[in-house]
DNA sequence: CTTATTAATCGTAATATTGCAATATTAAGT
DNA sequence: ACTTAATATTGCAATATTACGATTAATAAG
């Protein structure tokens, strides 16, 4: 079906799943990498330096921005993305409570 | 196409995207959330505790595996599923460096 | 050996994702 | 207004994902 049944899940797994998925991706983990260490922000450098067609860029993007995980400001003709504070502080703390819930048990399977 | 352009990227950058893509979904989450507070591991309870049919639990469960992020040993009829804790500590490493990169900069756009 | 029980696999339908060419939009500069 | 640039949007082809019914494989119990 390629449908998932988000009504089964509580609201705190599917937000993290839409997260997580944002990220999911080697391009937008690159395109993140790039934003971050250009600390000032960037654009279509991005076409550049990855080898991914400016519609590509586009479009991974737009999707971290819908997630809310980063920003863009109109600076002229182009365009200035950079990290979403809140947000990025959000998804680290909720992964955080993810992987926290696991302690080393004793014994298992 | 729906295919990743994966020679275009790091070793790391894809490997963490994998990692990430497997549990970027609310069902696995839940299944994460369920062996952990379970410890001791458990099987086709999933089946019950989620609303998915057993062959859906059963494919994501495999994911799970090929991620290398759960381990699953025959006990008897049933399977026991528990966490794969080198993988866990390794995803949670990465996602700490990646996460780390980012310093709130004093200005942005 | 037969029968439950449990979980994996196969096959399939519906939908989502990835990537790009072509085109549209927007904002500056002339 | 016209041109140039930087991005966004549209449309599409190829592939991936999600979910499940039907079936199969494997083990345990009688």
């Amino acid at each position: 079906m390629g449908l998932t049944k988000t009504e089964i899940f509580t609201e705190e797994q599917n937000r993290l799943a839409v997260m997580l998925k944002a990220i999911a991706h080697p391009a937008r983990i690159a395109i993140l990498q790039h934003i971050i260490s250009a600390n000032a922000c960037i654009c279509g450098d991005l076409v550049d330096e990855l080898g991914l067609a400016q519609p590509t860029i586009s479009q991974h993007l737009k999707e971290l921005k819908n997630a809310g995980l980063i920003q863009g400001t109109i600076e002229g003709v182009s365009i200035c993305y950079c990290i979403e504070p809140k947000a990025w502080t959000l998804l680290q703390d909720q992964l955080n409570n993810f992987f926290n819930l696991y302690k080393v048990p004793t014994s298992c399977c």
